[in-house]
DNA sequence: AGCGCGACAGCAAGCGCTTTCTATCTCTTG
DNA sequence: CAAGAGATAGAAAGCGCTTGCTGTCGCGCT
């Protein structure tokens, strides 16, 4: 048998509800009380029954944090970031809640499923990370999920994760990615390119959409027609961009520079235009997304745009646990940076 | 007020039990009945209370992962891995279990912090991933939180970690890192090396120590002494890597390769090698370990040792779900394979 | 001296589910 | 055709904790 609250009492003396006081911390106990009881707790080595506690205490300890790849560093950055924020000893003590982060895979059911696991444990807070699935219908019954959540008391946070109209309550911090997009393809443009290609991730993402979109408000501003041949969509890894190079290659193989959806991609792009004999940046210049740690290794170095990845996790992490005031209006938009690195210079000839 | 059991049975027409047995698949229910308590539920919108279901079963669904770095693929990969195995709908269903990856950062004190998190919510099974910290007292405390977790039925499984002896019910699935550091080594010997720096992990880490004795005895089988000045430890990240490589170069510039502790801190130690001027492999051969999804995109690509985390990863977590027999004896090895790739070459002159 | 009040501690009523034990009812079977 | 075997459904007793409500003191006031 395990050892119950009821048992800590008779040990220490006292009825159950004091030992659950002392526990809990939330109602006066004489000291020399607490310190039987926490004597007691220590000796039968006492660890509370998670489920009975939220079940009468109606609320959990558990924050949920939803991730759309665990192996991408881009995901387990921000996921770290706001775990530090959201419990363990990490933070200080009292709130001591379970940071738990879930990988959806990028699939909408799992996405769903996640969202009523944790619905179902009645989770304190749940933070939606990274980019949305477009699809109208899905992206209701999420809107729906979320709106249930927070009737139930479960704080939602979306970070780096654009807003959702159906779901105001959700307190959004989004990434500038339209921005961001821009600035990569006007930093191109003015090192002379014209002839640029564009990787973008999966369709159906409205982080593809939006650098997708900054990337082409780019080429208008500028005056350059945008050819769609030049784009190509694929997923978000290493290999995607391996093979979409090949084929922006194939397509048209005077190209002077390639923007990559991020920066994963944007290596396997490096290695294609290396297998195909082209040097970088002298024939191809190449510029990725995210600014993950690696970007730097990359020879040459990735021109990226940074995202403050970490910050914008333990903000949201905060917001999730009630420690920090939301942004005004319940959305913030997050910017950032162009880092200029050696993958991108002037175009050959 | 939210939806219970006993609402869906009044609209069912039928008592709580007959809900209950349902929604768990565990009783014969005639599917009339069935259907109508289906619509019932569907109607009502109703989502389980965990807390109350686990309560009562003594049991819960949930499954911790935990991992030292979720910001470290090596984690992020295997943690993907056994959460795939897990639950959600990736699986089939029945079984569905919420599996939650926890960062320790490699505190112990976190690690014990997320245990007893663990133990609390009853968790069905605990799955802990990588090198384990070497401390007499911490792993004691470790031991004797698994012991505990298994009578209470908690499933336990250790994943790229070695078996602990004080904690023999836990089935481990360990990496050969001993054997995987010899044959870099090796190898490297083979090529002709014969001066060879070494930049370890952190100290008090089992993965660092048995990567470091591996080499040593490589060292040693081939009759070359061990000079521990050639030896420089650090953190697990880039950054370490560069650092110790500038120190290694210091203490000795004829060094004409380094091994290093994994993929991570080798691309730091290469860089660090670039920017003194060297050439890889030309003038100083690197070697990594664990072989990363962009460690084939290093320029030259990294020679390495590589682990199969994600089919590790799946075994745990299929282990852990009670859907695979459990190595004989509790104990397997995973082996790791070298990938000879750019970064490694004959020594200079 | 009599009261009121603050500071503690305990009682007991649930929280929403699972599951054992029982009660029916419908079929087989001898 | 009676009786035992299944197949279903319900009643009710918890699971281990939290918390509103009741005491019970001891002490400062009037």
């Amino acid at each position: 048998m395990t050892v119950t609250l009821a048992d800590v009492a008779a040990r220490a003396q006292v009825s159950p509800a004091t030992v659950s006081r002392v526990l809990n911390g939330n109602y006066p106990v004489a000291s020399s009380t607490r310190e039987r009881v926490l004597r007691a707790v220590d000796e039968l080595d006492y660890v509370l029954n998670g489920p009975a506690s939220s079940l009468a205490a109606a609320t959990s300890d558990l924050v949920g944090i939803l991730v759309n790849d665990i192996a991408d560093p881009f995901f387990g950055i921000m996921a770290a970031a706001i775990q530090s924020e959201i419990g363990g000893p990490g933070g200080r003590a009292g709130g001591e809640r379970l940071g738990v982060v879930c990988n959806t895979g990028g699939s909408p059911e799992r996405e769903l499923t996640y969202l009523t696991l944790l619905q179902r444990q009645r989770a304190a807070a749940v933070v939606l990370t990274g980019g949305a699935i477009e699809d109208t219908a899905h992206a209701g019954a999420v809107a729906a999920k979320l709106r249930r959540l927070t009737e139930a008391g479960t704080r939602v946070v979306l970070c780096g994760r654009p807003p959702s109209p159906e779901a105001p309550e959700a307190i959004a911090l989004t990434f500038d990615n339209r921005g961001g997009g821009k600035q990569l393809t006007e930093h191109l443009i003015g090192l002379g390119h014209r002839r640029l290609g564009y990787i973008a991730g999966p369709e159906e993402r409205t982080t593809t959409r939006h650098r997708l979109e900054g990337h082409r408000a780019a080429l208008d501003a500028h005056g350059i027609e945008d050819d769609p041949r030049r784009t190509v969509h694929g997923r978000y890894d290493r290999r995607s961009g391996y093979e979409a190079t090949l084929e922006l290659l194939r397509r048209d193989p005077s190209l002077t520079a390639v923007v990559v959806a991020n920066d994963t991609v944007a290596l396997g792009a490096c290695a294609a235009l290396r297998d195909s004999g082209l040097r970088i940046p002298d024939d191809v210049s190449v510029a990725g997304f995210d600014d993950l740690p690696f970007s730097i290794d990359a020879v040459p170095a990735l021109t990226t745009v940074r995202l403050p990845l970490s910050d914008a996790g333990a903000r949201a992490g905060r917001i999730a646990m009630g420690r920090e005031e939301p942004p005004p209006g319940g959305i913030a938009t997050v910017r950032g940076e162009l880092m200029v690195r050696g993958s991108t210079g002037v175009p050959r000839d």
